[in-house]
DNA sequence: CTGTTAGCGCTTTCAG
DNA sequence: CTGAAAGCGCTAACAG
């Protein structure tokens, strides 16, 4: 079953078929609703492979997800919600998302390469280094890419990422009304993103309270749970320790708030504990981490469209970079409100 | 840049381009290398789309992945691991991986049709359900399909899995070299067959142990945690309650510890606890929980694999399932060891 | 071992 | 509004 033998039954030919599937004005409504009828009866669906070679356009989408980049423990936090909103925001526009393997980093044109071999019509990015030499290359390149919570730059790139800088600053606000005045923070790797905008809405929300903010409260760590444990009890072991830390990943704040209990100090009531990104573990762990939940469905759902956005704009434009708002989700680890 | 001007270029025919590239035996050695040095030093690489449409083969892996399927609690424990293997395995063997999106129910070709559309060589399916009409339709074809933690059934298929039921039988036996005489489980759905095989481990290591098998010990579970506390609660409640719980998921594992916590009994000294599955959680929570690790970014390469073979087989063959090996991970849930 | 010749199944001018 | 014709870039017989 191809075009031509649809064309045949349905009487016309296989130009307007085309045109009658493809949804062009010029077809006249009867013939249009006579073929599509057909098409569904007989199950006709046009091959993708043709299709692409003779439009030039594949429908497809490409996803460059690194593996082996630093990320927030022992998995991406968010792949899997990530892949349900792409897929499901894709195929509501007829396109497809196609996984791309990692080309080695001596392979400069690998990815741009791999854009014209599918003939992409865009690509996601997540977890991957913009400043090796494969990725700048492909960002040069016309190519519609976004990045997920990453800040991309290239004639037509987009990033889409929480609103880390105001989700922070709520952290801080949520401790600060429980009463806390020493509020610590242990960080990610400052020259991620997400990692910077957090410790900057951290340092904001600060000022806005009018609390002092203090350089030993503020420890690098790097997403992985050892980094938690070690910030801890490097603040713990202050001459004034903090009554309560903004941790900017979860899988560092469950391993701050064990390191806390070895040490002896009970959460919430010693130290208070907000985390970041609401992995499962955060609702099985006791106490509970009151953390801030990210909408990672709406990440690819809000990717598939900015990529719309960007294959109609032309190559001009800056990049543009889309905030999504945050959940802030209160379990036991920050204490009970003081004002009930 | 396409094959006819790399033709020109290297002064051959565009056939023994194609050929060079594609490692046929009839070229020569030498117009081989040199087609080949040329090629790279181009930055050529042949059109996908061309090629599928040419030669009836795209290189393409479809991954059929359901998202609403009941899995291990609020996510599927695994999606990232296996797509990490999958993705490693077929772009070495130059083959590419599509998410395939999820069709309704009534569209009974749709699977089929994507297949077609796409040329797709093979599909791997996870967390669907292959008792729906689309996913029935599919299997009935010759394209090959692997099941992931799925039995599959169909002309060409096969199915890829751990070995759940020496890995619950390790894990009584563990139990059971702990010094626990009276060990009880909370299952999965048993019409899922991990779930299933790994009661089947569980009775299984009892024979043999010759301990005795108590219907009340056997409690239903979904997989999911509030059945892990249920099913806790149940078993603590028994005129002679268990000291030992085998539960078939992490999720429902780590709500049964808390449950046992929340009544009064420590764990693992009142009640030893192993689960199965390794999620990230539980190494995070306390007491770590012992648990049976699957080698997830294995269901990946080998799905790859048997993909191949699959193709290469003629479709008389019956299904083939591939077991793979599993780790018991012993933290602090099962108690410590007696004989040291 | 290599070149020539047909397509693969679709879209897209260009005429009408 | 519709049809005819010309490819899209590659592979696969078929000759030589």
């Amino acid at each position: 079953m191809d075009i031509d033998e649809l064309a045949r039954r349905s009487g016309v030919s296989a130009a307007t078929v085309s045109r009658a599937l493809n949804g062009r004005p010029e077809v006249s409504a009867a013939t249009r609703a006579r073929i599509v009828a057909l098409a569904a009866e007989l199950g006709y669906s046009p091959n993708a492979s043709a299709r692409t070679l003779a439009s030039r356009r594949s429908g497809l989408i490409g996803l460059l997800w690194d593996t082996d980049y630093r990320s927030g423990g022992r998995q991406h936090p968010f792949l899997q919600e990530v892949l349900i909103g792409l897929k499901a925001a894709l195929s509501d526009r007829g396109q497809g998302l196609i996984l791309l393997p990692i080309v080695p980093p001596d392979d400069e044109a690998g990815y741009v390469r791999l854009a014209r071999q599918y003939t992409l019509d865009g690509i996601v990015m997540m977890g991957v280094d913009q400043h090796t030499p494969q990725v700048r290359a492909l960002l040069a390149t016309p190519v519609p890419c976004v990045g997920l919570d990453l800040a991309l730059d290239g004639p037509r790139t987009a990033s889409v990422g929480s609103d880390n800088r105001s989700a922070a600053a709520t952290a801080v606000a949520h401790l600060h009304a429980r009463g806390h005045r020493r509020i610590a923070t242990i960080t990610g790797p400052l020259d991620l993103w997400p990692a910077a905008e957090r410790l900057a809405g951290y340092r904001a929300e600060l000022a806005r309270r009018r609390l002092r903010r203090r350089p030993e409260y503020e420890v690098a760590g790097d997403f992985f749970a050892a980094s938690g444990t070690a910030g801890m009890r490097r603040l713990l072991d202050l001459p004034t320790p903090p009554t309560a830390v903004f941790v900017a990943g979860d899988a560092m704040a469950i391993a701050a708030m064990r390191a806390a209990a070895d040490t002896g100090r009970t959460v919430p009531d010693d130290v208070a504990v907000v985390g970041f990104d609401d992995i499962d573990a955060a609702a099985m762990v006791h106490p509970g981490l009151t953390t801030i939940a990210q909408d990672y469905r709406r990440f690819g759902t809000t990717a598939a469209r900015v990529l719309a956005e960007l294959a109609a704009a032309p190559s001009t434009e800056p990049p543009r970079s889309v905030l999504l708002p945050t959940r802030l989700v209160v379990r036991e680890s920050s204490g009970t409100d003081d004002s009930t």
